[in-house]
DNA sequence: GGAGATTATTTTGCATTCATTTTTTGTCCT
DNA sequence: AGGACAAAAAATGAATGCAAAATAATCTCC
Protein backbone atom coordinates (compact mmCIF):
# COMPACT_ATOMS: atom_id res chain seq x y z
CA UNK A 1 0.00 0.00 0.00
CA UNK A 2 1.69 3.26 -1.16
CA UNK A 3 -1.11 5.39 -0.93
CA UNK A 4 -1.69 6.89 1.70
CA UNK A 5 -5.15 8.20 0.73
CA UNK A 6 -7.93 6.09 0.34
CA UNK A 7 -8.97 6.33 -3.48
CA UNK A 8 -12.79 6.97 -3.50
CA UNK A 9 -13.04 6.69 -7.20
CA UNK A 10 -13.66 10.25 -6.68
CA UNK A 11 -10.89 12.39 -8.70
CA UNK A 12 -10.67 15.83 -7.27
CA UNK A 13 -10.79 17.14 -10.70
CA UNK A 14 -13.84 15.79 -12.03
CA UNK A 15 -13.63 15.38 -15.99
CA UNK A 16 -17.13 16.89 -16.94
CA UNK A 17 -17.56 19.51 -14.39
CA UNK A 18 -15.04 22.08 -13.00
CA UNK A 19 -16.20 21.78 -9.30
CA UNK A 20 -18.78 24.58 -10.12
CA UNK A 21 -19.34 27.90 -11.22
CA UNK A 22 -16.73 29.50 -9.38
CA UNK A 23 -13.66 30.37 -11.51
CA UNK A 24 -10.53 31.39 -10.31
CA UNK A 25 -7.95 33.19 -12.24
CA UNK A 26 -5.08 32.16 -10.63
CA UNK A 27 -3.88 28.22 -10.23
CA UNK A 28 -2.96 28.10 -6.48
CA UNK A 29 -6.21 29.73 -6.16
CA UNK A 30 -7.57 27.12 -8.03
CA UNK A 31 -6.25 24.29 -6.34
CA UNK A 32 -6.61 26.15 -2.80
CA UNK A 33 -10.15 25.85 -3.29
CA UNK A 34 -10.54 22.50 -4.59
CA UNK A 35 -7.98 21.09 -2.19
CA UNK A 36 -9.91 22.86 0.63
CA UNK A 37 -12.94 21.49 -0.34
CA UNK A 38 -11.58 18.09 -0.69
CA UNK A 39 -10.45 18.12 2.81
CA UNK A 40 -13.38 19.88 4.50
CA UNK A 41 -15.63 17.19 2.63
CA UNK A 42 -13.20 14.51 4.67
CA UNK A 43 -11.67 12.64 1.63
CA UNK A 44 -8.40 12.41 3.76
CA UNK A 45 -8.52 10.93 7.14
CA UNK A 46 -7.55 13.03 9.81
CA UNK A 47 -4.06 12.95 10.77
CA UNK A 48 -3.28 11.21 7.62
CA UNK A 49 -0.39 12.22 5.63
CA UNK A 50 -1.08 14.87 2.82
CA UNK A 51 0.96 13.51 -0.09
CA UNK A 52 2.44 16.19 -2.22
CA UNK A 53 3.79 14.27 -4.65
CA UNK A 54 0.37 11.94 -5.41
CA UNK A 55 -2.03 15.30 -5.27
CA UNK A 56 0.04 16.98 -7.78
CA UNK A 57 -0.70 14.03 -10.23
CA UNK A 58 -3.86 13.79 -8.95
CA UNK A 59 -4.34 17.74 -9.73
CA UNK A 60 -2.18 17.90 -13.05
CA UNK A 61 -0.09 20.53 -11.54
CA UNK A 62 3.21 21.19 -10.01
CA UNK A 63 4.23 21.25 -6.96
CA UNK A 64 4.40 25.08 -6.12
CA UNK A 65 1.02 25.99 -6.03
CA UNK A 66 0.15 23.08 -4.65
CA UNK A 67 2.45 24.11 -1.58
CA UNK A 68 1.24 27.44 -1.75
CA UNK A 69 -2.66 26.07 -1.16
CA UNK A 70 -1.06 23.83 1.83
CA UNK A 71 0.38 26.84 3.50
CA UNK A 72 -3.06 28.78 2.90
CA UNK A 73 -5.12 25.84 4.35
CA UNK A 74 -2.79 24.90 7.28
CA UNK A 75 -2.96 29.35 8.35
CA UNK A 76 -7.03 28.42 7.76
CA UNK A 77 -6.36 25.47 10.71
CA UNK A 78 -7.21 22.84 8.40
CA UNK A 79 -4.25 20.75 8.19
CA UNK A 80 -1.08 21.44 9.69
CA UNK A 81 2.43 21.55 8.64
CA UNK A 82 5.61 19.67 10.49
CA UNK A 83 8.84 20.46 9.73
CA UNK A 84 10.41 17.94 7.15
CA UNK A 85 7.75 15.71 7.90
CA UNK A 86 5.12 17.24 5.26
CA UNK A 87 0.95 18.32 5.64
CA UNK A 88 -1.33 16.56 7.46
CA UNK A 89 -4.55 16.54 8.30
CA UNK A 90 -5.35 18.10 11.72
CA UNK A 91 -6.65 16.37 14.01
CA UNK A 92 -9.01 18.08 16.06
CA UNK A 93 -8.65 17.07 19.98
CA UNK A 94 -11.72 17.42 22.46
CA UNK A 95 -10.26 20.80 23.60
CA UNK A 96 -10.14 21.42 20.12
CA UNK A 97 -13.82 21.35 19.07
CA UNK A 98 -14.52 22.58 22.51
CA UNK A 99 -13.00 25.98 21.90
CA UNK A 100 -14.25 25.86 18.09
CA UNK A 101 -18.04 25.16 19.11
CA UNK A 102 -17.05 28.42 21.40
CA UNK A 103 -15.69 29.89 19.01
CA UNK A 104 -18.64 29.65 16.72
CA UNK A 105 -20.91 30.63 19.19
CA UNK A 106 -19.44 33.87 19.69
CA UNK A 107 -19.37 34.35 16.02
CA UNK A 108 -23.26 33.22 15.60
CA UNK A 109 -23.95 35.35 19.20
CA UNK A 110 -22.37 38.06 17.35
CA UNK A 111 -24.26 38.11 13.88
CA UNK A 112 -27.23 37.98 15.67
CA UNK A 113 -26.80 41.02 17.93
CA UNK A 114 -25.53 42.97 14.64
CA UNK A 115 -28.71 41.56 13.22
CA UNK A 116 -31.07 43.40 14.98
CA UNK A 117 -29.77 46.35 13.78
CA UNK A 118 -29.59 45.92 10.23
CA UNK A 119 -32.35 43.47 9.53
CA UNK A 120 -35.51 43.77 7.52
CA UNK A 121 -39.02 42.56 8.13
CA UNK A 122 -38.67 40.70 4.68
CA UNK A 123 -35.85 38.75 5.78
CA UNK A 124 -37.45 38.27 9.38
CA UNK A 125 -40.36 36.87 7.27
CA UNK A 126 -37.90 34.53 5.25
CA UNK A 127 -36.29 33.04 8.31
CA UNK A 128 -39.77 32.86 9.77
CA UNK A 129 -40.72 30.44 6.83
CA UNK A 130 -37.66 28.46 7.29
CA UNK A 131 -38.27 28.06 10.82
CA UNK A 132 -41.68 26.31 10.07
CA UNK A 133 -39.87 24.22 7.22
CA UNK A 134 -37.51 23.35 9.68
CA UNK A 135 -40.29 22.41 12.05
CA UNK A 136 -42.34 20.47 9.14
CA UNK A 137 -39.23 18.59 9.29
CA UNK A 138 -38.79 18.19 13.05
CA UNK A 139 -42.02 16.94 13.65
CA UNK A 140 -41.35 14.24 10.82
CA UNK A 141 -38.08 13.04 12.13
CA UNK A 142 -36.06 14.08 9.36
CA UNK A 143 -33.27 14.66 10.28
CA UNK A 144 -31.26 15.16 7.13
CA UNK A 145 -33.82 18.05 6.28
CA UNK A 146 -34.09 19.15 9.94
CA UNK A 147 -30.17 20.27 9.41
CA UNK A 148 -30.19 21.23 6.38
CA UNK A 149 -32.92 23.87 6.97
CA UNK A 150 -31.42 24.49 10.53
CA UNK A 151 -28.18 25.33 8.77
CA UNK A 152 -30.27 28.07 6.52
CA UNK A 153 -31.93 29.67 9.23
CA UNK A 154 -28.31 30.10 10.79
CA UNK A 155 -26.53 31.34 7.63
CA UNK A 156 -29.53 33.87 7.27
CA UNK A 157 -29.00 34.98 10.76
CA UNK A 158 -25.07 35.63 9.33
CA UNK A 159 -26.15 37.56 6.66
CA UNK A 160 -28.16 39.65 8.34
CA UNK A 161 -25.69 41.07 10.36
CA UNK A 162 -24.39 42.64 7.32
CA UNK A 163 -20.48 42.08 8.16
CA UNK A 164 -18.73 40.46 5.06
CA UNK A 165 -16.11 39.83 7.77
CA UNK A 166 -17.84 38.52 9.77
CA UNK A 167 -18.92 36.29 7.05
CA UNK A 168 -15.88 35.06 6.02
CA UNK A 169 -14.80 34.19 9.47
CA UNK A 170 -17.96 32.24 10.73
CA UNK A 171 -17.11 30.62 6.97
CA UNK A 172 -13.60 29.82 7.98
CA UNK A 173 -14.58 27.95 11.81
CA UNK A 174 -17.32 26.47 10.55
CA UNK A 175 -15.32 24.39 7.54
CA UNK A 176 -13.10 23.50 10.12
CA UNK A 177 -15.77 21.57 12.34
CA UNK A 178 -17.70 20.45 9.36
CA UNK A 179 -16.86 16.98 9.84
CA UNK A 180 -17.84 16.56 13.48
CA UNK A 181 -20.90 18.91 12.58
CA UNK A 182 -22.84 16.56 11.03
CA UNK A 183 -21.62 13.71 12.47
CA UNK A 184 -22.54 15.33 16.29
CA UNK A 185 -25.94 15.91 16.25
CA UNK A 186 -28.85 14.40 18.69
CA UNK A 187 -29.67 11.60 16.13
CA UNK A 188 -31.89 9.28 18.61
CA UNK A 189 -31.95 12.35 21.09
CA UNK A 190 -35.55 13.15 21.24
CA UNK A 191 -35.22 15.85 24.12
CA UNK A 192 -32.44 17.85 23.01
CA UNK A 193 -33.89 18.26 19.83
CA UNK A 194 -37.03 19.52 21.34
CA UNK A 195 -34.86 21.68 23.46
CA UNK A 196 -33.57 22.93 20.02
CA UNK A 197 -36.99 23.65 18.92
CA UNK A 198 -37.64 25.93 21.51
CA UNK A 199 -34.32 27.63 21.47
CA UNK A 200 -35.05 28.26 17.97
CA UNK A 201 -38.53 29.53 19.57
CA UNK A 202 -36.73 32.25 21.48
CA UNK A 203 -34.53 33.19 18.49
CA UNK A 204 -37.30 34.45 16.41
CA UNK A 205 -38.85 35.85 18.71
CA UNK A 206 -35.66 37.92 19.87
CA UNK A 207 -35.09 38.86 16.19
CA UNK A 208 -38.92 40.60 15.60
CA UNK A 209 -37.94 42.10 18.37
CA UNK A 210 -34.91 43.28 17.66
CA UNK A 211 -33.60 42.79 20.86
CA UNK A 212 -29.69 42.16 20.53
CA UNK A 213 -28.48 41.59 23.78
CA UNK A 214 -31.31 38.95 24.18
CA UNK A 215 -30.64 37.37 21.11
CA UNK A 216 -27.20 37.26 21.59
CA UNK A 217 -27.41 35.45 24.85
CA UNK A 218 -29.94 33.19 22.90
CA UNK A 219 -27.77 32.43 20.24
CA UNK A 220 -24.73 31.81 22.58
CA UNK A 221 -26.24 29.07 24.59
CA UNK A 222 -28.28 27.51 21.95
CA UNK A 223 -24.46 26.72 20.23
CA UNK A 224 -23.29 26.05 23.78
CA UNK A 225 -26.07 23.56 24.28
CA UNK A 226 -25.37 22.31 20.60
CA UNK A 227 -21.69 21.85 21.64
CA UNK A 228 -22.27 20.16 24.45
CA UNK A 229 -24.46 17.67 22.71
CA UNK A 230 -21.76 16.93 20.01
CA UNK A 231 -19.13 16.24 22.82
CA UNK A 232 -21.27 14.13 24.49
CA UNK A 233 -21.88 11.96 20.92
CA UNK A 234 -18.43 11.97 20.43
CA UNK A 235 -17.18 10.50 23.62
CA UNK A 236 -20.07 7.81 24.06
CA UNK A 237 -21.60 6.92 20.63
CA UNK A 238 -24.39 5.34 21.26
CA UNK A 239 -26.06 7.58 23.68
CA UNK A 240 -29.54 6.18 24.15
CA UNK A 241 -28.75 2.62 22.78
CA UNK A 242 -28.82 0.33 25.77
CA UNK A 243 -26.06 -1.41 26.77
CA UNK A 244 -26.21 -4.98 26.03
CA UNK A 245 -29.07 -7.15 28.58
CA UNK B 1 12.46 55.87 -8.30
CA UNK B 2 12.46 52.76 -8.66
CA UNK B 3 11.77 51.02 -4.93
CA UNK B 4 7.97 51.39 -4.29
CA UNK B 5 8.92 50.57 -0.42
CA UNK B 6 10.12 53.86 1.35
CA UNK B 7 13.66 52.65 2.73
CA UNK B 8 13.28 53.56 6.32
CA UNK B 9 16.73 52.45 7.15
CA UNK B 10 15.39 49.72 9.37
CA UNK B 11 16.41 46.57 7.39
CA UNK B 12 13.97 43.38 7.68
CA UNK B 13 16.79 41.91 9.11
CA UNK B 14 18.17 43.36 11.88
CA UNK B 15 22.03 42.45 11.34
CA UNK B 16 22.56 41.66 15.21
CA UNK B 17 19.29 40.21 16.66
CA UNK B 18 17.19 37.86 14.85
CA UNK B 19 13.79 39.57 15.84
CA UNK B 20 13.08 38.43 19.05
CA UNK B 21 13.72 34.90 20.88
CA UNK B 22 11.07 33.00 18.30
CA UNK B 23 12.51 30.58 16.01
CA UNK B 24 11.19 28.82 13.41
CA UNK B 25 12.00 25.96 11.46
CA UNK B 26 11.29 26.43 8.10
CA UNK B 27 12.48 29.41 6.43
CA UNK B 28 8.88 30.03 4.89
CA UNK B 29 7.84 30.60 8.46
CA UNK B 30 10.48 32.56 9.29
CA UNK B 31 9.60 34.66 6.39
CA UNK B 32 5.86 34.89 7.76
CA UNK B 33 6.59 35.85 10.66
CA UNK B 34 9.03 38.79 9.57
CA UNK B 35 7.03 39.74 6.93
CA UNK B 36 3.60 39.80 9.19
CA UNK B 37 5.47 42.16 11.23
CA UNK B 38 6.90 44.12 8.59
CA UNK B 39 3.20 44.92 7.17
CA UNK B 40 1.78 45.27 10.71
CA UNK B 41 4.23 47.47 11.89
CA UNK B 42 2.89 49.73 8.87
CA UNK B 43 6.22 49.58 6.87
CA UNK B 44 4.85 49.65 3.49
CA UNK B 45 1.63 52.63 2.97
CA UNK B 46 -1.23 51.16 2.16
CA UNK B 47 -1.88 50.07 -1.25
CA UNK B 48 1.23 50.05 -1.98
CA UNK B 49 2.61 46.72 -4.35
CA UNK B 50 4.99 44.65 -2.22
CA UNK B 51 7.88 44.11 -4.53
CA UNK B 52 8.49 40.30 -4.38
CA UNK B 53 12.38 40.82 -6.01
CA UNK B 54 13.25 43.40 -3.66
CA UNK B 55 11.83 41.86 -0.34
CA UNK B 56 13.36 38.82 -1.74
CA UNK B 57 17.01 41.02 -1.90
CA UNK B 58 16.18 42.61 1.25
CA UNK B 59 15.22 38.96 2.97
CA UNK B 60 18.15 37.18 1.13
CA UNK B 61 16.34 34.63 -0.09
CA UNK B 62 14.10 33.28 -2.94
CA UNK B 63 10.91 34.35 -4.31
CA UNK B 64 9.73 30.86 -3.50
CA UNK B 65 9.05 30.70 0.09
CA UNK B 66 7.77 34.81 0.26
CA UNK B 67 5.73 34.11 -2.06
CA UNK B 68 4.21 31.45 0.23
CA UNK B 69 4.82 33.68 2.61
CA UNK B 70 2.59 35.92 0.53
CA UNK B 71 -0.23 33.88 0.15
CA UNK B 72 -0.72 32.73 3.71
CA UNK B 73 -0.74 37.26 4.58
CA UNK B 74 -3.17 37.43 2.11
CA UNK B 75 -5.30 34.47 3.55
CA UNK B 76 -5.14 36.71 6.93
CA UNK B 77 -6.15 39.52 5.12
CA UNK B 78 -3.50 41.37 5.37
CA UNK B 79 -2.63 42.22 1.64
CA UNK B 80 -4.47 41.37 -0.93
CA UNK B 81 -3.15 39.41 -4.79
CA UNK B 82 -4.09 40.74 -7.79
CA UNK B 83 -3.78 37.93 -10.76
CA UNK B 84 -0.79 38.98 -12.28
CA UNK B 85 -0.03 41.52 -10.59
CA UNK B 86 1.45 41.10 -7.06
CA UNK B 87 0.67 41.98 -3.67
CA UNK B 88 -0.62 45.10 -2.68
CA UNK B 89 -0.93 45.46 1.17
CA UNK B 90 -4.43 46.08 1.58
CA UNK B 91 -6.27 49.07 2.06
CA UNK B 92 -9.09 49.17 4.40
CA UNK B 93 -12.20 51.10 3.60
CA UNK B 94 -14.29 52.56 6.33
CA UNK B 95 -16.23 50.21 5.89
CA UNK B 96 -14.02 47.69 6.33
CA UNK B 97 -12.87 48.95 9.62
CA UNK B 98 -16.33 49.35 10.68
CA UNK B 99 -16.70 45.72 10.18
CA UNK B 100 -13.48 44.77 11.60
CA UNK B 101 -14.27 46.49 15.17
CA UNK B 102 -17.51 44.68 15.30
CA UNK B 103 -15.84 41.74 14.58
CA UNK B 104 -12.95 42.37 17.53
CA UNK B 105 -15.92 43.57 19.32
CA UNK B 106 -18.12 40.50 19.07
CA UNK B 107 -14.35 38.72 20.03
CA UNK B 108 -14.06 40.14 23.13
CA UNK B 109 -17.36 40.00 24.22
CA UNK B 110 -16.67 36.44 23.43
CA UNK B 111 -13.78 36.28 25.71
CA UNK B 112 -15.61 38.35 28.52
CA UNK B 113 -18.42 35.43 28.26
CA UNK B 114 -15.77 32.54 28.49
CA UNK B 115 -13.53 34.52 30.82
CA UNK B 116 -16.36 34.23 33.72
CA UNK B 117 -16.46 30.49 33.98
CA UNK B 118 -12.95 30.50 34.38
CA UNK B 119 -11.17 32.89 35.50
CA UNK B 120 -9.40 32.76 38.86
CA UNK B 121 -9.57 35.24 41.48
CA UNK B 122 -5.73 35.91 41.11
CA UNK B 123 -6.34 36.87 38.16
CA UNK B 124 -9.39 39.09 38.49
CA UNK B 125 -6.76 40.87 41.25
CA UNK B 126 -4.13 40.98 38.29
CA UNK B 127 -6.92 42.95 36.20
CA UNK B 128 -7.79 45.27 39.01
CA UNK B 129 -4.15 46.08 39.12
CA UNK B 130 -3.81 46.62 35.45
CA UNK B 131 -7.12 49.08 36.23
CA UNK B 132 -5.79 51.43 38.90
CA UNK B 133 -2.73 51.19 36.46
CA UNK B 134 -4.59 52.55 34.04
CA UNK B 135 -6.78 54.86 36.37
CA UNK B 136 -3.30 56.41 36.61
CA UNK B 137 -2.89 57.43 33.32
CA UNK B 138 -5.49 58.38 32.86
CA UNK B 139 -5.53 61.21 35.34
CA UNK B 140 -1.88 62.21 34.25
CA UNK B 141 -3.64 62.07 30.67
CA UNK B 142 -0.40 60.20 29.91
CA UNK B 143 -2.24 58.52 26.45
CA UNK B 144 0.72 56.22 25.54
CA UNK B 145 0.80 54.37 29.22
CA UNK B 146 -3.33 54.49 28.91
CA UNK B 147 -3.31 52.75 25.44
CA UNK B 148 -0.78 50.54 26.78
CA UNK B 149 -2.48 49.33 30.16
CA UNK B 150 -5.70 49.13 28.27
CA UNK B 151 -4.55 46.99 25.81
CA UNK B 152 -3.28 44.62 28.33
CA UNK B 153 -5.96 44.35 30.48
CA UNK B 154 -7.89 43.46 26.95
CA UNK B 155 -5.94 41.02 26.70
CA UNK B 156 -6.00 39.53 30.02
CA UNK B 157 -10.00 39.21 29.31
CA UNK B 158 -8.78 37.04 26.22
CA UNK B 159 -6.47 34.90 27.91
CA UNK B 160 -8.66 34.59 31.16
CA UNK B 161 -11.42 32.92 28.24
CA UNK B 162 -8.46 29.34 27.93
CA UNK B 163 -9.22 29.58 24.27
CA UNK B 164 -6.87 29.27 22.16
CA UNK B 165 -8.52 29.63 18.98
CA UNK B 166 -10.09 32.65 20.23
CA UNK B 167 -6.89 34.02 21.31
CA UNK B 168 -5.41 33.28 17.42
CA UNK B 169 -8.12 34.45 16.13
CA UNK B 170 -8.33 37.75 18.31
CA UNK B 171 -4.32 38.51 17.77
CA UNK B 172 -5.47 38.02 14.20
CA UNK B 173 -7.77 40.47 13.69
CA UNK B 174 -6.24 42.75 16.49
CA UNK B 175 -2.83 42.81 13.42
CA UNK B 176 -5.17 43.88 10.80
CA UNK B 177 -6.27 47.05 12.46
CA UNK B 178 -3.27 48.03 14.38
CA UNK B 179 -2.30 50.27 12.56
CA UNK B 180 -5.37 52.23 12.86
CA UNK B 181 -5.99 51.04 16.21
CA UNK B 182 -3.13 53.60 17.81
CA UNK B 183 -4.04 56.49 15.60
CA UNK B 184 -7.83 56.03 15.84
CA UNK B 185 -8.15 57.33 20.08
CA UNK B 186 -9.62 60.15 21.52
CA UNK B 187 -6.27 62.16 21.56
CA UNK B 188 -8.21 65.14 22.78
CA UNK B 189 -11.57 63.91 23.27
CA UNK B 190 -11.84 64.10 27.19
CA UNK B 191 -15.39 62.97 27.18
CA UNK B 192 -15.04 59.51 25.19
CA UNK B 193 -11.78 59.10 27.55
CA UNK B 194 -14.01 59.65 30.61
CA UNK B 195 -16.23 57.33 29.61
CA UNK B 196 -14.19 54.57 28.32
CA UNK B 197 -13.05 54.49 31.85
CA UNK B 198 -16.56 54.11 33.30
CA UNK B 199 -17.08 51.35 31.08
CA UNK B 200 -13.79 49.93 32.08
CA UNK B 201 -15.22 49.86 36.03
CA UNK B 202 -18.55 48.12 34.57
CA UNK B 203 -16.07 45.73 33.43
CA UNK B 204 -14.10 45.05 36.26
CA UNK B 205 -17.26 45.20 37.87
CA UNK B 206 -19.00 42.76 35.67
CA UNK B 207 -16.42 40.23 35.59
CA UNK B 208 -15.73 40.22 39.78
CA UNK B 209 -20.03 39.09 39.82
CA UNK B 210 -18.88 36.11 36.98
CA UNK B 211 -21.80 37.98 35.13
CA UNK B 212 -21.15 36.21 32.02
CA UNK B 213 -24.04 37.87 29.94
CA UNK B 214 -23.40 41.17 31.33
CA UNK B 215 -19.43 41.34 31.05
CA UNK B 216 -20.66 40.23 27.03
CA UNK B 217 -22.92 43.40 26.63
CA UNK B 218 -20.57 45.90 28.23
CA UNK B 219 -17.79 44.68 26.34
CA UNK B 220 -19.49 44.78 22.88
CA UNK B 221 -20.94 48.49 23.95
CA UNK B 222 -17.29 49.46 25.18
CA UNK B 223 -15.84 47.87 21.71
CA UNK B 224 -18.58 49.81 19.72
CA UNK B 225 -17.87 52.85 21.09
CA UNK B 226 -14.64 52.64 20.66
CA UNK B 227 -14.96 52.17 16.62
CA UNK B 228 -17.42 54.99 16.80
CA UNK B 229 -14.66 57.41 18.05
CA UNK B 230 -12.29 55.85 15.81
CA UNK B 231 -14.14 56.00 12.96
CA UNK B 232 -15.10 59.70 13.80
CA UNK B 233 -11.57 59.82 14.40
CA UNK B 234 -10.43 59.38 10.94
CA UNK B 235 -13.17 61.32 8.91
CA UNK B 236 -12.26 64.06 10.73
CA UNK B 237 -9.18 64.01 12.63
CA UNK B 238 -8.99 67.68 14.19
CA UNK B 239 -11.84 66.76 16.09
CA UNK B 240 -11.95 68.99 19.05
CA UNK B 241 -10.04 71.65 17.14
CA UNK B 242 -12.29 74.29 16.42
CA UNK B 243 -12.85 75.52 12.82
CA UNK B 244 -11.27 78.55 11.27
CA UNK B 245 -13.54 81.55 13.00
C1' DG C 1 15.17 -15.59 13.16
C1' DG C 2 15.30 -10.87 14.86
C1' DA C 3 17.24 -6.27 16.64
C1' DG C 4 20.09 -2.73 15.29
C1' DA C 5 22.92 -0.45 11.91
C1' DT C 6 23.50 0.93 7.11
C1' DT C 7 22.24 1.99 2.60
C1' DA C 8 18.73 3.17 -0.85
C1' DT C 9 14.58 5.50 -1.92
C1' DT C 10 11.37 8.81 -1.29
C1' DT C 11 9.97 13.24 0.23
C1' DT C 12 10.55 17.77 1.53
C1' DG C 13 12.33 22.61 1.15
C1' DC C 14 14.19 25.95 -1.44
C1' DA C 15 16.56 27.84 -5.59
C1' DT C 16 16.48 28.33 -10.31
C1' DT C 17 14.51 28.49 -14.81
C1' DC C 18 10.93 29.30 -18.28
C1' DA C 19 6.71 31.10 -20.27
C1' DT C 20 3.18 34.93 -19.89
C1' DT C 21 1.53 38.95 -18.61
C1' DT C 22 2.07 43.53 -17.30
C1' DT C 23 4.41 47.78 -17.23
C1' DT C 24 7.54 50.88 -18.99
C1' DT C 25 10.06 53.06 -22.54
C1' DG C 26 10.69 54.70 -27.06
C1' DT C 27 9.13 56.05 -31.54
C1' DC C 28 6.17 57.65 -34.91
C1' DC C 29 2.47 60.19 -36.65
C1' DT C 30 -1.01 63.79 -36.56
C1' DA D 1 3.68 68.92 -28.28
C1' DG D 2 0.65 65.17 -27.39
C1' DG D 3 -1.41 60.80 -28.01
C1' DA D 4 -1.29 56.09 -30.02
C1' DC D 5 1.12 52.28 -31.08
C1' DA D 6 5.00 49.05 -30.65
C1' DA D 7 9.03 47.12 -28.66
C1' DA D 8 11.75 46.36 -24.53
C1' DA D 9 12.08 45.55 -19.79
C1' DA D 10 10.41 43.83 -15.69
C1' DA D 11 7.44 41.26 -12.89
C1' DT D 12 4.47 37.47 -12.10
C1' DG D 13 2.97 32.47 -12.13
C1' DA D 14 4.19 27.96 -12.49
C1' DA D 15 7.53 24.02 -13.60
C1' DT D 16 11.78 22.02 -12.91
C1' DG D 17 16.14 20.98 -10.55
C1' DC D 18 18.96 20.09 -6.60
C1' DA D 19 20.53 19.45 -1.76
C1' DA D 20 19.08 17.91 2.77
C1' DA D 21 16.16 15.39 5.60
C1' DA D 22 13.12 11.62 6.58
C1' DT D 23 11.33 7.16 5.56
C1' DA D 24 11.79 2.59 3.80
C1' DA D 25 14.51 -1.27 2.63
C1' DT D 26 18.43 -4.07 3.10
C1' DC D 27 22.15 -6.01 5.41
C1' DT D 28 24.93 -7.47 9.31
C1' DC D 29 25.69 -9.65 13.42
C1' DC D 30 24.14 -11.98 17.46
Amino acid sequence: MKSTIPDTGVPITPPAANGGDRQEASLHGEILLRLRDYVVEGNIPEGARVPERQLCEMLGISRTPLREALKVLAAEGLIELLPNRGARVRQLSQRDLEELFDVMAGLESLAGRLACEAITDAEITAIEQLHYEMYGHYLHRDMHGYFQTNQRIHESIVAAARNETLKTAYTNFAGRIRRVRYSANFARKRQRWAEAMREHEAILDALRRRAASELSDILFQHLRNKRTAAIEHLTEPQEDTPASP
